[in-house]
DNA sequence: CGCTTAATGCAACAGGGATCGCGTTAATAT
DNA sequence: ATATTAACGCGATCCCTGTTGCATTAAGCG
């Protein structure tokens, strides 16, 4: 799963050179904010050669994955008690690392090399956070509540996410909640989901929301009439 | 919005090439699958030099969308005297766009380039889509119906679709209608969601759908424990 | 400490994507 | 029909991504 099998030598300088690398990129992606990572530029900000890391992580997809396995998905996930507790802060903190450059572009990335000649890129973590997911559900089970499918789940709460982080812009906590809320009634059939949020037609979300989800990013003006 | 601006001297012989061009890239969307779609390529496949279609589009992305607009999304939005209906089938249609080559492929170039290097491609069509939705949801409000508001659709019907096509297979006509039969209790607020379709765990889900969804598309045998 | 060899540094090179200058063709206007 | 010039074909060329062979360094091990 890992982008780096099981190294015969991984002491000292090769420690020291993945570390040196790690950084960069995750300096790079501070920086540069959005731009494209090259992994020339991560060499050169590095000080390690375009070769070694080619060598060592073939492509920038898996150099990504690299990093954000080691690093960035270190947090456990929550077990606050409930199932909309667990989901909403689970939720909240995904919108947040996708909609930080480092997550949007480990996705982008990873998802399309997915599809990209042949040498299906492996989901690497996402598989990882699936059964995470799952531990998580069967606890809320457990514990005698509702919980949704997994489809489900993916569906309604973290594809939204996705999707607007890599698209558009990061979504914000009270839309994730709206999204967690929304899962919960359609597991446990309530009332109709209020429609407060909500811009009344295409034209006002549009040109209100700035960019063609409701969200809150700033994204030079594209008025439409 | 289109890719090649009012031209000076659009007729003979520039229609004829861009038609080629046009038909060279479906062509070649059709047979190689999947597989990456390069200029090269199509250069070769349509007789017309590399640098003219450098010249006249720029890059694939400008060159698809310039082919997307022209020719493929012509089709009028459905009015079936429901607003069921209407989603019903206008998510079918979208589902099969989406999951067929030649709109994934659009997709996701534009999402490639889209938070790329400042030159933020226009998201072109989708804009137009949207105006027409809108007035698919105006229809249906005015003949009595409740109606979601656009990023409803957008978010549980629309968005679901576009990352199964995407990034894994197109989603089937049955699932397109659960999609729309979820939404529609969203609004109503009716008993909860049947669970019928959804593998029960994750592993189930992943192992037994082939890929990260439960869709049906053939995808080397990549198990979990 | 000394031996073995994995891992890195270095430079040269292959391959392909994209651009440019220039000659040629043909669309449009008169 | 003729002139004008937009648009195309062609080849050379640049630049960037990624690879490979070989020398050098240092990790692991006795």
């Amino acid at each position: 799963m890992n982008a780096t099998p099981p190294a015969k030598r991984p002491g000292g300088r090769s420690a020291r050179i993945r570390d040196d690398v790690h950084e960069a990129v995750l300096d790079l992606l501070h920086s540069d904010g959005w731009g494209e990572i090259t992994i020339a530029m991560i060499a050169e900000h590095s000080g390690v050669h375009q070769a070694t890391i080619y060598r060592r992580w073939g492509s920038v997809p898996g150099l990504l994955d690299d990093v954000v396995t080691s690093r960035l998905l270190t947090t456990p996930m929550p077990d606050t008690g409930t199932l909309r507790g667990d989901l909403e802060t689970f939720a909240a903190r995904v919108a947040e690392s996708v909609g930080s450059p480092v997550g949007s572009m480990y996705l982008r990335a990873t998802l399309l090399a997915s599809k990209n000649a042949g040498e299906a890129h492996e989901y690497g973590f996402l598989v990882d956070r699936g059964l995470e997911i799952q531990a998580m559900l069967d606890r809320a089970e457990k514990r005698g509540e509702r919980v949704p499918r997994f489809l489900q789940l993916f569906e309604i709460v973290l594809i939204p996410i996705y999707f607007h982080g890599m698209f558009f812009a990061a979504v914000g906590p009270d839309h994730t909640k709206t999204l967690v809320d929304r899962l919960i009634r359609i597991v446990e059939g309530v009332e109709p989901e209020p429609m407060d949020g909500y811009s009344r037609t295409f034209a006002e979300h549009f040109n209100a929301g700035n960019g063609y989800l409701g969200s809150d990013k700033d994204q030079s003006s594209r008025k439409m009439s």
